[in-house]
DNA sequence: CTACTCATGTAACACGTTACATGATTTC
DNA sequence: GAAATCATGTAACGTGTTACATGAGTAG
Protein backbone atom coordinates (compact mmCIF):
# COMPACT_ATOMS: atom_id res chain seq x y z
CA UNK A 1 0.00 0.00 0.00
CA UNK A 2 1.72 3.11 -1.21
CA UNK A 3 0.16 5.52 1.22
CA UNK A 4 0.78 3.78 4.34
CA UNK A 5 4.95 4.07 3.23
CA UNK A 6 4.65 7.57 2.15
CA UNK A 7 3.41 8.55 5.58
CA UNK A 8 6.31 6.72 6.94
CA UNK A 9 8.83 8.43 4.64
CA UNK A 10 7.24 11.82 6.38
CA UNK A 11 7.21 10.78 9.55
CA UNK A 12 11.26 9.10 9.03
CA UNK A 13 11.23 13.01 8.31
CA UNK A 14 10.71 13.80 11.29
CA UNK A 15 7.95 13.19 14.09
CA UNK A 16 4.23 14.84 13.27
CA UNK A 17 0.66 14.88 13.75
CA UNK A 18 -2.04 13.46 11.74
CA UNK A 19 -3.43 17.10 11.18
CA UNK A 20 0.02 17.56 9.53
CA UNK A 21 0.42 14.55 7.62
CA UNK A 22 -3.20 15.79 6.00
CA UNK A 23 -1.85 19.07 5.59
CA UNK A 24 0.72 17.82 3.73
CA UNK A 25 -1.28 15.39 1.46
CA UNK A 26 -3.84 18.95 1.00
CA UNK A 27 -0.91 21.16 -0.17
CA UNK A 28 2.28 19.53 -0.77
CA UNK A 29 0.50 16.64 -2.95
CA UNK A 30 -2.19 18.88 -4.27
CA UNK A 31 -3.88 17.30 -7.71
CA UNK A 32 -1.40 13.98 -7.40
CA UNK A 33 -2.69 11.81 -4.46
CA UNK A 34 -5.33 13.43 -1.77
CA UNK A 35 -5.90 11.55 1.35
CA UNK A 36 -9.58 12.07 3.23
CA UNK A 37 -9.89 12.60 7.11
CA UNK A 38 -11.26 8.63 6.34
CA UNK A 39 -8.78 7.33 5.23
CA UNK A 40 -5.87 9.03 7.40
CA UNK A 41 -6.94 8.33 10.51
CA UNK A 42 -7.61 4.79 10.46
CA UNK A 43 -4.41 4.71 8.54
CA UNK A 44 -2.58 5.85 11.29
CA UNK A 45 -4.13 3.63 13.44
CA UNK A 46 -3.17 0.27 11.53
CA UNK A 47 0.44 1.80 11.42
CA UNK A 48 0.63 1.83 15.24
CA UNK A 49 -1.07 -1.98 15.33
CA UNK A 50 1.69 -3.01 12.65
CA UNK A 51 4.06 -1.60 14.98
CA UNK A 52 5.45 0.79 12.06
CA UNK A 53 4.99 3.46 14.49
CA UNK A 54 4.56 4.83 18.03
CA UNK A 55 1.95 7.23 19.35
CA UNK A 56 4.77 9.33 20.73
CA UNK A 57 3.58 12.11 22.59
CA UNK A 58 -0.20 13.53 23.01
CA UNK A 59 -0.01 17.44 23.71
CA UNK A 60 -2.62 19.27 25.47
CA UNK A 61 -1.84 22.28 23.91
CA UNK A 62 -4.70 24.49 25.28
CA UNK A 63 -7.49 22.51 25.63
CA UNK A 64 -6.58 20.86 21.92
CA UNK A 65 -5.48 17.07 21.60
CA UNK A 66 -2.79 16.53 19.30
CA UNK A 67 -0.97 13.09 19.04
CA UNK A 68 2.62 13.27 17.98
CA UNK A 69 3.68 10.05 15.77
CA UNK A 70 7.05 8.52 15.37
CA UNK A 71 8.61 5.79 12.94
CA UNK A 72 10.16 2.56 14.57
CA UNK A 73 13.20 0.73 12.87
CA UNK A 74 10.70 -1.71 11.77
CA UNK A 75 8.86 0.88 9.82
CA UNK A 76 11.81 3.03 8.87
CA UNK A 77 13.04 -0.84 7.44
CA UNK A 78 9.64 -1.36 5.71
CA UNK A 79 10.13 2.05 4.44
CA UNK A 80 13.07 1.71 2.86
CA UNK A 81 12.17 -1.84 1.46
CA UNK A 82 9.38 0.21 -0.59
CA UNK A 83 10.84 3.15 -1.21
CA UNK A 84 13.88 0.17 -2.78
CA UNK A 85 11.35 -1.56 -5.17
CA UNK A 86 10.78 0.02 -8.62
CA UNK A 87 6.99 0.40 -9.73
CA UNK A 88 6.67 -2.26 -12.68
CA UNK A 89 3.31 -0.67 -13.87
CA UNK A 90 2.28 2.30 -15.48
CA UNK A 91 -1.50 3.54 -14.56
CA UNK A 92 -4.21 3.35 -16.64
CA UNK A 93 -6.06 6.18 -18.43
CA UNK A 94 -8.90 5.48 -16.16
CA UNK A 95 -10.98 8.57 -16.90
CA UNK A 96 -14.86 8.59 -16.49
CA UNK A 97 -15.01 11.15 -19.22
CA UNK A 98 -13.50 8.48 -21.38
CA UNK A 99 -15.40 6.01 -20.52
CA UNK A 100 -18.67 8.60 -21.63
CA UNK A 101 -16.48 9.03 -24.98
CA UNK A 102 -17.44 6.01 -26.08
CA UNK A 103 -20.66 6.85 -26.81
CA UNK A 104 -20.58 10.19 -27.92
CA UNK A 105 -22.27 9.45 -31.07
CA UNK A 106 -25.37 9.11 -29.35
CA UNK A 107 -25.70 12.73 -27.99
CA UNK A 108 -25.91 15.97 -30.23
CA UNK A 109 -23.31 18.06 -31.54
CA UNK A 110 -24.15 20.68 -29.37
CA UNK A 111 -24.10 18.25 -26.18
CA UNK A 112 -20.90 16.85 -27.14
CA UNK A 113 -19.27 19.94 -28.02
CA UNK A 114 -20.77 21.48 -24.25
CA UNK A 115 -18.99 18.51 -22.35
CA UNK A 116 -15.97 19.07 -24.06
CA UNK A 117 -15.88 22.27 -23.33
CA UNK A 118 -16.37 21.53 -19.52
CA UNK A 119 -13.29 19.20 -19.93
CA UNK A 120 -11.44 22.43 -21.41
CA UNK A 121 -12.36 24.52 -18.35
CA UNK A 122 -11.09 22.06 -15.69
CA UNK A 123 -7.90 21.40 -17.31
CA UNK A 124 -7.05 25.45 -17.55
CA UNK A 125 -8.09 25.08 -13.85
CA UNK A 126 -5.70 22.45 -12.96
CA UNK A 127 -2.90 23.61 -15.16
CA UNK A 128 -3.85 26.86 -13.14
CA UNK A 129 -3.47 24.66 -10.03
CA UNK A 130 0.36 23.25 -11.09
CA UNK A 131 1.62 26.77 -12.23
CA UNK A 132 0.37 27.91 -8.56
CA UNK A 133 2.78 24.83 -7.13
CA UNK A 134 5.62 25.65 -9.44
CA UNK A 135 5.86 28.87 -8.32
CA UNK A 136 5.63 27.94 -4.75
CA UNK A 137 8.29 25.74 -5.18
CA UNK A 138 10.33 28.06 -6.81
CA UNK A 139 13.99 28.46 -6.06
CA UNK A 140 13.58 24.92 -4.14
CA UNK A 141 15.17 21.46 -5.16
CA UNK A 142 13.77 18.34 -5.25
CA UNK A 143 12.36 15.52 -6.50
CA UNK A 144 9.25 16.15 -5.70
CA UNK A 145 9.23 19.32 -7.39
CA UNK A 146 9.61 18.17 -10.43
CA UNK A 147 5.93 16.64 -10.10
CA UNK A 148 4.58 19.70 -11.20
CA UNK A 149 6.35 20.00 -14.40
CA UNK A 150 5.17 16.05 -15.19
CA UNK A 151 1.83 17.68 -14.18
CA UNK A 152 2.06 20.32 -16.63
CA UNK A 153 3.39 18.69 -19.56
CA UNK A 154 0.29 15.84 -19.15
CA UNK A 155 -2.32 18.80 -19.01
CA UNK A 156 -0.79 20.27 -22.23
CA UNK A 157 -1.21 16.99 -23.84
CA UNK A 158 -4.65 16.74 -23.13
CA UNK A 159 -5.78 19.93 -23.75
CA UNK A 160 -4.05 19.44 -27.26
CA UNK A 161 -6.33 16.50 -27.61
CA UNK A 162 -9.59 18.18 -26.44
CA UNK A 163 -9.03 21.16 -27.98
CA UNK A 164 -8.46 19.02 -31.34
CA UNK A 165 -11.31 16.84 -30.73
CA UNK A 166 -13.48 19.84 -30.14
CA UNK A 167 -12.63 21.36 -33.56
CA UNK A 168 -13.09 17.79 -34.99
CA UNK A 169 -16.63 17.37 -33.39
CA UNK A 170 -17.32 20.79 -34.07
CA UNK A 171 -16.98 20.36 -37.91
CA UNK A 172 -18.09 16.76 -37.94
CA UNK A 173 -15.15 15.30 -39.49
CA UNK A 174 -15.19 12.55 -36.92
CA UNK A 175 -16.55 10.33 -39.98
CA UNK A 176 -13.52 11.40 -42.21
CA UNK A 177 -12.16 8.13 -41.18
CA UNK A 178 -8.79 9.56 -40.23
CA UNK A 179 -6.75 10.29 -37.04
CA UNK A 180 -7.23 12.90 -34.81
CA UNK A 181 -3.33 13.53 -35.59
CA UNK A 182 -1.85 11.72 -38.08
CA UNK A 183 0.69 8.97 -37.26
CA UNK A 184 2.77 12.15 -38.96
CA UNK A 185 2.36 14.47 -36.50
CA UNK A 186 2.62 12.36 -33.41
CA UNK A 187 5.89 11.17 -34.67
CA UNK A 188 7.10 14.62 -35.59
CA UNK A 189 5.65 16.32 -31.32
CA UNK A 190 8.00 13.00 -30.57
CA UNK A 191 11.04 14.31 -32.44
CA UNK A 192 10.30 18.10 -31.08
CA UNK A 193 10.41 16.64 -27.87
CA UNK A 194 13.10 14.37 -28.31
CA UNK A 195 15.35 18.24 -29.36
CA UNK A 196 14.02 18.83 -25.78
CA UNK A 197 15.75 16.16 -24.36
CA UNK A 198 19.07 16.29 -26.13
CA UNK A 199 18.85 20.15 -25.10
CA UNK A 200 18.59 19.38 -21.47
CA UNK A 201 21.10 16.87 -21.71
CA UNK A 202 23.56 19.17 -23.63
CA UNK A 203 24.08 21.13 -20.28
CA UNK A 204 27.11 21.09 -18.64
CA UNK A 205 27.92 18.43 -16.09
CA UNK A 206 29.04 20.64 -13.67
CA UNK A 207 27.69 24.11 -12.88
CA UNK A 208 29.77 26.98 -13.50
CA UNK A 209 28.31 29.37 -11.40
CA UNK A 210 31.24 32.10 -13.35
CA UNK A 211 29.07 31.88 -16.52
CA UNK A 212 25.87 32.81 -14.91
CA UNK A 213 25.81 36.01 -17.14
CA UNK A 214 26.34 33.88 -20.65
CA UNK A 215 24.46 32.03 -22.15
CA UNK A 216 23.06 28.83 -20.37
CA UNK A 217 22.87 25.61 -22.83
CA UNK A 218 18.63 26.34 -21.39
CA UNK A 219 18.65 29.53 -22.68
CA UNK A 220 20.53 28.51 -26.16
CA UNK A 221 17.41 25.81 -26.64
CA UNK A 222 14.76 28.12 -25.80
CA UNK A 223 16.31 30.79 -28.24
CA UNK A 224 16.16 28.44 -30.57
CA UNK A 225 12.83 26.94 -29.90
CA UNK A 226 11.56 30.64 -30.27
CA UNK A 227 13.12 30.72 -33.59
CA UNK A 228 11.53 27.85 -34.74
CA UNK A 229 8.08 29.19 -33.68
CA UNK A 230 8.62 32.67 -35.63
CA UNK A 231 9.55 30.49 -38.49
CA UNK A 232 6.15 28.63 -38.53
CA UNK A 233 4.28 31.43 -37.63
CA UNK A 234 5.71 33.05 -40.64
CA UNK A 235 6.08 30.05 -43.22
CA UNK A 236 1.94 30.20 -42.50
CA UNK A 237 0.42 29.64 -45.90
CA UNK B 1 -21.22 4.58 -11.54
CA UNK B 2 -19.21 4.76 -14.43
CA UNK B 3 -18.97 0.74 -15.06
CA UNK B 4 -22.36 0.07 -14.78
CA UNK B 5 -23.84 3.29 -17.29
CA UNK B 6 -20.85 1.87 -19.71
CA UNK B 7 -22.17 -1.35 -19.71
CA UNK B 8 -25.96 -0.29 -20.24
CA UNK B 9 -23.87 1.90 -23.36
CA UNK B 10 -23.27 -1.42 -24.69
CA UNK B 11 -26.34 -3.20 -24.35
CA UNK B 12 -28.22 -0.48 -25.84
CA UNK B 13 -26.21 -1.17 -29.24
CA UNK B 14 -26.93 -4.74 -28.95
CA UNK B 15 -28.19 -7.47 -26.31
CA UNK B 16 -25.24 -9.11 -25.32
CA UNK B 17 -23.05 -12.02 -22.82
CA UNK B 18 -21.07 -11.36 -19.71
CA UNK B 19 -18.29 -12.98 -21.78
CA UNK B 20 -18.95 -10.40 -24.90
CA UNK B 21 -18.92 -7.35 -22.42
CA UNK B 22 -15.57 -9.07 -20.66
CA UNK B 23 -13.89 -9.01 -24.35
CA UNK B 24 -15.31 -5.58 -24.99
CA UNK B 25 -13.12 -4.05 -22.00
CA UNK B 26 -10.16 -6.34 -22.60
CA UNK B 27 -9.26 -5.55 -26.05
CA UNK B 28 -11.47 -2.51 -26.96
CA UNK B 29 -10.69 -0.30 -24.00
CA UNK B 30 -7.57 -1.80 -23.24
CA UNK B 31 -5.51 0.55 -21.33
CA UNK B 32 -8.17 2.65 -20.35
CA UNK B 33 -10.35 0.68 -18.32
CA UNK B 34 -10.14 -2.93 -17.27
CA UNK B 35 -12.47 -4.75 -15.75
CA UNK B 36 -11.76 -7.76 -13.90
CA UNK B 37 -14.38 -11.18 -13.48
CA UNK B 38 -14.93 -10.34 -9.72
CA UNK B 39 -16.48 -6.82 -10.72
CA UNK B 40 -18.05 -7.57 -14.21
CA UNK B 41 -20.70 -10.61 -13.18
CA UNK B 42 -21.74 -9.05 -9.82
CA UNK B 43 -22.46 -5.67 -11.30
CA UNK B 44 -24.16 -7.83 -14.17
CA UNK B 45 -26.17 -8.86 -11.06
CA UNK B 46 -26.70 -5.39 -9.70
CA UNK B 47 -27.63 -4.14 -12.63
CA UNK B 48 -30.69 -6.38 -13.06
CA UNK B 49 -31.76 -6.30 -9.09
CA UNK B 50 -31.82 -2.42 -10.88
CA UNK B 51 -34.51 -3.25 -13.21
CA UNK B 52 -31.99 -1.71 -15.69
CA UNK B 53 -30.99 -5.35 -17.61
CA UNK B 54 -33.05 -8.34 -17.93
CA UNK B 55 -31.45 -11.83 -18.62
CA UNK B 56 -33.03 -11.81 -22.02
CA UNK B 57 -31.55 -15.54 -22.95
CA UNK B 58 -30.15 -18.63 -21.73
CA UNK B 59 -28.22 -20.53 -24.42
CA UNK B 60 -27.26 -23.94 -23.83
CA UNK B 61 -24.95 -23.83 -26.67
CA UNK B 62 -23.15 -27.46 -26.66
CA UNK B 63 -23.31 -27.57 -22.87
CA UNK B 64 -22.08 -24.27 -22.41
CA UNK B 65 -24.66 -21.82 -20.64
CA UNK B 66 -24.39 -18.43 -21.83
CA UNK B 67 -26.76 -16.01 -20.25
CA UNK B 68 -27.77 -12.86 -22.87
CA UNK B 69 -28.60 -9.17 -21.00
CA UNK B 70 -30.21 -6.95 -22.78
CA UNK B 71 -31.46 -3.44 -21.83
CA UNK B 72 -34.55 -2.03 -20.51
CA UNK B 73 -36.48 1.25 -21.29
CA UNK B 74 -35.73 2.10 -17.66
CA UNK B 75 -32.07 0.93 -17.99
CA UNK B 76 -31.94 3.02 -21.49
CA UNK B 77 -33.11 6.15 -19.20
CA UNK B 78 -30.74 5.62 -17.02
CA UNK B 79 -28.05 5.54 -20.04
CA UNK B 80 -28.57 8.43 -21.40
CA UNK B 81 -29.26 10.26 -17.96
CA UNK B 82 -25.46 9.28 -17.84
CA UNK B 83 -24.37 10.30 -20.98
CA UNK B 84 -25.87 13.37 -20.63
CA UNK B 85 -24.48 14.94 -17.46
CA UNK B 86 -20.57 16.15 -17.89
CA UNK B 87 -18.14 15.00 -15.79
CA UNK B 88 -17.19 18.23 -14.23
CA UNK B 89 -13.94 17.01 -12.79
CA UNK B 90 -10.52 15.57 -14.09
CA UNK B 91 -8.39 12.67 -12.40
CA UNK B 92 -5.68 13.13 -10.09
CA UNK B 93 -1.83 11.93 -11.44
CA UNK B 94 -2.34 9.24 -8.63
CA UNK B 95 0.44 6.81 -9.54
CA UNK B 96 2.28 4.85 -7.04
CA UNK B 97 5.87 6.21 -8.69
CA UNK B 98 5.03 9.93 -8.18
CA UNK B 99 4.34 9.19 -4.24
CA UNK B 100 7.91 6.98 -4.23
CA UNK B 101 9.32 10.16 -6.20
CA UNK B 102 9.07 11.80 -3.40
CA UNK B 103 11.55 10.51 -1.42
CA UNK B 104 14.04 9.72 -4.32
CA UNK B 105 16.53 11.59 -2.13
CA UNK B 106 16.96 9.04 0.12
CA UNK B 107 17.96 6.75 -2.50
CA UNK B 108 21.59 6.07 -4.10
CA UNK B 109 22.02 7.52 -7.72
CA UNK B 110 22.16 4.22 -9.37
CA UNK B 111 18.69 2.76 -7.64
CA UNK B 112 17.11 6.23 -8.32
CA UNK B 113 18.48 5.98 -12.36
CA UNK B 114 17.59 2.22 -12.38
CA UNK B 115 13.63 3.19 -11.06
CA UNK B 116 13.48 5.77 -13.64
CA UNK B 117 14.87 3.07 -16.33
CA UNK B 118 11.84 0.64 -15.89
CA UNK B 119 9.39 3.84 -16.08
CA UNK B 120 10.49 4.26 -19.50
CA UNK B 121 10.50 0.98 -20.20
CA UNK B 122 7.15 0.54 -19.23
CA UNK B 123 5.83 4.03 -20.88
CA UNK B 124 7.62 2.49 -24.20
CA UNK B 125 5.70 -0.64 -23.88
CA UNK B 126 2.28 1.04 -22.97
CA UNK B 127 2.96 3.36 -26.24
CA UNK B 128 3.60 -0.11 -28.13
CA UNK B 129 0.24 -1.21 -27.00
CA UNK B 130 -1.37 2.16 -28.51
CA UNK B 131 0.25 2.38 -32.01
CA UNK B 132 -1.42 -1.65 -31.78
CA UNK B 133 -4.57 -0.44 -30.94
CA UNK B 134 -4.43 2.23 -33.59
CA UNK B 135 -3.49 0.26 -36.19
CA UNK B 136 -6.24 -2.08 -35.09
CA UNK B 137 -8.79 0.95 -35.63
CA UNK B 138 -6.89 2.37 -39.16
CA UNK B 139 -10.38 2.80 -41.54
CA UNK B 140 -12.78 3.39 -38.77
CA UNK B 141 -13.73 6.15 -37.13
CA UNK B 142 -15.27 7.14 -34.23
CA UNK B 143 -15.13 9.04 -31.01
CA UNK B 144 -13.84 5.94 -29.66
CA UNK B 145 -11.00 5.68 -31.49
CA UNK B 146 -9.40 9.08 -30.89
CA UNK B 147 -9.02 7.76 -27.27
CA UNK B 148 -5.42 6.07 -28.39
CA UNK B 149 -4.79 9.55 -29.75
CA UNK B 150 -5.36 10.80 -26.25
CA UNK B 151 -3.11 7.38 -24.88
CA UNK B 152 -0.18 8.43 -27.53
CA UNK B 153 0.42 12.27 -26.95
CA UNK B 154 0.04 11.42 -22.94
CA UNK B 155 2.72 9.26 -22.96
CA UNK B 156 5.10 11.13 -25.25
CA UNK B 157 4.87 13.67 -22.36
CA UNK B 158 5.37 11.38 -19.93
CA UNK B 159 8.48 9.79 -21.46
CA UNK B 160 9.68 13.72 -22.01
CA UNK B 161 9.70 14.08 -18.42
CA UNK B 162 11.09 10.80 -17.32
CA UNK B 163 13.78 11.09 -19.95
CA UNK B 164 14.65 14.29 -18.62
CA UNK B 165 14.41 13.38 -14.95
CA UNK B 166 16.72 10.41 -15.57
CA UNK B 167 19.01 13.20 -16.85
CA UNK B 168 19.15 15.44 -14.58
CA UNK B 169 19.74 12.90 -11.76
CA UNK B 170 22.44 11.43 -13.84
CA UNK B 171 24.42 14.62 -13.69
CA UNK B 172 23.13 15.19 -10.02
CA UNK B 173 21.95 18.21 -11.21
CA UNK B 174 18.38 18.42 -9.24
CA UNK B 175 20.03 20.56 -6.53
CA UNK B 176 20.75 23.15 -9.03
CA UNK B 177 17.46 25.10 -7.86
CA UNK B 178 16.10 25.39 -11.33
CA UNK B 179 12.74 23.34 -12.77
CA UNK B 180 13.19 20.25 -15.20
CA UNK B 181 11.59 22.41 -17.91
CA UNK B 182 11.91 26.06 -17.49
CA UNK B 183 8.97 28.58 -17.86
CA UNK B 184 10.17 29.41 -21.11
CA UNK B 185 10.16 25.89 -22.46
CA UNK B 186 6.97 25.10 -21.62
CA UNK B 187 4.89 28.02 -22.71
CA UNK B 188 7.52 26.97 -26.31
CA UNK B 189 5.82 23.55 -25.79
CA UNK B 190 2.33 24.82 -25.48
CA UNK B 191 2.94 26.99 -28.27
CA UNK B 192 4.44 24.49 -30.65
CA UNK B 193 0.86 22.40 -29.52
CA UNK B 194 -1.40 25.51 -30.57
CA UNK B 195 0.37 25.38 -33.50
CA UNK B 196 -0.64 21.99 -34.24
CA UNK B 197 -4.55 22.71 -33.23
CA UNK B 198 -4.36 25.72 -35.53
CA UNK B 199 -3.07 23.26 -38.33
CA UNK B 200 -6.16 20.99 -37.60
CA UNK B 201 -8.78 23.79 -37.15
CA UNK B 202 -7.56 25.05 -40.46
CA UNK B 203 -8.91 21.75 -42.26
CA UNK B 204 -11.87 22.92 -44.50
CA UNK B 205 -15.51 22.19 -43.60
CA UNK B 206 -16.23 19.99 -45.68
CA UNK B 207 -14.51 17.21 -47.44
CA UNK B 208 -13.57 17.36 -50.72
CA UNK B 209 -12.64 13.96 -51.84
CA UNK B 210 -11.82 15.61 -55.55
CA UNK B 211 -8.76 16.87 -54.28
CA UNK B 212 -7.63 13.96 -52.15
CA UNK B 213 -4.32 14.02 -54.34
CA UNK B 214 -3.23 16.98 -53.42
CA UNK B 215 -1.52 18.66 -50.09
CA UNK B 216 -4.33 18.66 -47.26
CA UNK B 217 -4.04 21.06 -44.51
CA UNK B 218 -2.72 17.92 -42.35
CA UNK B 219 -0.09 17.09 -45.27
CA UNK B 220 1.02 21.10 -44.81
CA UNK B 221 1.09 21.09 -41.03
CA UNK B 222 3.42 18.04 -41.19
CA UNK B 223 5.54 19.30 -43.99
CA UNK B 224 6.28 22.77 -41.64
CA UNK B 225 6.64 20.80 -38.90
CA UNK B 226 9.35 18.81 -40.73
CA UNK B 227 10.92 21.93 -41.58
CA UNK B 228 11.12 23.06 -38.51
CA UNK B 229 12.87 19.60 -37.08
CA UNK B 230 15.35 20.01 -40.06
CA UNK B 231 15.66 23.95 -39.04
CA UNK B 232 16.42 23.29 -35.28
CA UNK B 233 18.81 20.13 -35.74
CA UNK B 234 21.18 22.78 -38.30
CA UNK B 235 20.92 25.42 -36.04
CA UNK B 236 22.39 23.07 -33.32
CA UNK B 237 26.02 24.89 -31.97
C1' DC C 1 -21.87 35.51 17.73
C1' DT C 2 -20.80 33.44 13.53
C1' DA C 3 -17.83 31.26 10.66
C1' DC C 4 -13.53 29.23 9.94
C1' DT C 5 -9.50 26.63 11.11
C1' DC C 6 -7.40 23.30 14.17
C1' DA C 7 -7.74 18.56 15.65
C1' DT C 8 -9.38 13.75 15.91
C1' DG C 9 -11.96 10.25 14.92
C1' DT C 10 -16.21 6.52 13.44
C1' DA C 11 -19.61 4.06 10.36
C1' DA C 12 -21.59 2.96 6.23
C1' DC C 13 -20.95 2.47 1.80
C1' DA C 14 -18.79 2.18 -2.97
C1' DC C 15 -15.48 0.43 -5.91
C1' DG C 16 -12.07 -2.78 -7.27
C1' DT C 17 -8.64 -6.84 -6.95
C1' DT C 18 -7.18 -11.53 -6.13
C1' DA C 19 -7.87 -15.97 -5.42
C1' DC C 20 -10.84 -19.60 -5.70
C1' DA C 21 -14.31 -22.73 -7.89
C1' DT C 22 -16.51 -25.16 -11.76
C1' DG C 23 -16.95 -27.21 -16.15
C1' DA C 24 -17.24 -27.49 -21.24
C1' DT C 25 -14.92 -26.93 -25.94
C1' DT C 26 -11.12 -26.26 -28.91
C1' DT C 27 -6.39 -26.39 -30.42
C1' DC C 28 -1.78 -28.30 -30.39
C1' DG D 1 -3.83 -35.79 -23.24
C1' DA D 2 -2.36 -31.12 -22.03
C1' DA D 3 -3.13 -26.40 -22.45
C1' DA D 4 -5.74 -22.58 -23.87
C1' DT D 5 -10.10 -20.44 -24.43
C1' DC D 6 -15.02 -20.07 -23.51
C1' DA D 7 -18.23 -19.17 -19.83
C1' DT D 8 -19.98 -18.00 -15.16
C1' DG D 9 -19.66 -16.99 -10.81
C1' DT D 10 -18.35 -16.39 -5.16
C1' DA D 11 -15.66 -14.81 -0.99
C1' DA D 12 -12.35 -12.29 1.24
C1' DC D 13 -9.87 -8.51 1.26
C1' DG D 14 -7.96 -3.82 0.25
C1' DT D 15 -8.64 0.91 -0.75
C1' DG D 16 -11.10 5.09 -0.70
C1' DT D 17 -15.26 8.35 -0.13
C1' DT D 18 -19.00 10.60 2.30
C1' DA D 19 -21.38 11.78 6.00
C1' DC D 20 -21.46 12.12 10.65
C1' DA D 21 -19.73 13.38 15.38
C1' DT D 22 -17.19 16.15 18.72
C1' DG D 23 -14.98 20.05 20.62
C1' DA D 24 -11.63 23.98 21.25
C1' DG D 25 -9.50 28.37 19.47
C1' DT D 26 -9.42 32.46 16.52
C1' DA D 27 -10.78 36.18 13.29
C1' DG D 28 -14.32 39.11 11.59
Amino acid sequence: MSLKHAILGLLDRSPRTGYEIKIFFRDAVKNFWSVSDGQLYPTLRSLAEEGWVVKAETVQDGGLTKHVYAITDAGRAAFMEWLRTPERSIPELKEPFLLKLIFFDRLSKEDALHQIEVQIRRTDDALEEYREIRSAHAGTSSFQRTMSDLGLIILEARRLFLVALKDMTARGQLSRLEPLFSDETIDLVKELFLQVIESVASWPAEPDDELAGDLTPRDEMNRRLQQLLVFTRGGSS
